[in-house]
DNA sequence: AGTGCGACCCGAACGC
DNA sequence: TGCGTTCGGGTCGCAC
């Protein structure tokens, strides 16, 4: 659920209260949630590291330190909180940073699907996630050539396409249907079989849509109790994404869904042909 | 290489 | 009311 502008506004709202803390330690309660190196090669590297920079690259929001990069990737649900030692552990918090400051951050996921990493900064481009991501929205490169060249080969809907994080990195299923419906594009259409027009079409209102969801802090589409949610508006400016049986904004038709690459995809069959 | 799908999770929504 | 079942979401890994 968290896409690039949730992940942004998460970053750039933990930058506000991390920024040259320094990491003392850190405790994990759920194995798993370190990806890379192993969890006591992370405890122990981690230790007296700096944060520097706060940026994101895809949906990883990205931590410079002295040494290693520490990348979080949030999934549908994964959050944080600044707590002190002395608040309650509450059962979904997974990894928690002690502060210089006597605070900590803890990285919070009901699912349990959040990813935690700490890289070598002369690893970083070398291993996964980098060098499987695609382009930034924004990113000059991202042309209709481009996209042509690596449309060719998909007889893949476009709707699955642009959740490819190798294409492009950062869109995920909501903001792929309102790209979509902007570009009026059915999201069944072969990527392969796009025009020109359609390709700069999707580079436009990437660009369009998730520059206004940034503006508006991102999408809350489920209620989150939690102060340092993600709590933002731009579900007020869906067009498509979960309206199921509503009317189009454009057109009045109703707004169905459909499953797309087991993925639910909600399209106007008026707007979309 | 491209494609399809189960697995990872568990709270919420749904069906009876 | 209470129970069991299904769903969803991003990504990975495996099979074809």
């Amino acid at each position: 659920m968290p896409e690039k502008p949730e992940v942004i506004t998460v970053a750039r709202k933990l930058e506000t209260k991390l920024i040259n803390k320094k990491i003392l330690g850190v405790e994990v309660f759920y194995n798993n949630m370190i990806d890379y190196p192993t969890v006591s090669d992370f405890k122990k590297n981690i230790k007296n590291q700096k944060i520097y920079n706060i940026t994101t690259r895809g949906k990883w929001i990205v931590m410079t330190l002295d040494d290693y990069y520490l990348l979080f990737h949030l999934r549908m649900e994964g959050k944080f909180f600044f707590r002190t030692k002395e608040d309650e552990k509450n059962k979904h918090e997974h990894v928690i940073f002690d502060l210089d400051d006597d605070t900590q951050l803890r990285f919070a996921d009901v699912r349990k699907f959040g990813k935690v990493m700490l890289i070598e900064k002369d690893k970083i481009n070398n291993m996964k996630p980098y060098t499987e991501l695609g382009l930034e929205p924004w990113d000059k490169n991202l042309t209709s050539e481009y996209l042509k060249e690596k449309y060719s080969k998909k007889s893949l809907p476009i709707k699955s396409v642009l959740l490819d994080q190798s294409i492009i990195t950062g869109i995920g299923n909501i903001y792929a249907d309102e790209i979509l419906f902007l570009s009026r594009i059915n999201p069944l259409t072969k990527a392969k079989d796009l025009t020109d027009k359609n390709r700069k079409d999707i580079i436009k209102n990437t660009i369009e849509v998730l520059d206004k969801a940034i503006e508006e802090g991102g999408t809350t589409i489920r209620s989150y109790t939690s102060e340092e949610g993600v709590t933002g508006m731009f579900q007020n400016n869906l067009f498509v994404h979960q309206r199921e049986k509503e009317s189009c904004r454009i057109c009045n038709s109703t707004i169905i869904k459909i499953k797309v690459g087991g993925r639910g995809t909600y399209y106007c069959p008026k707007c979309q042909k």
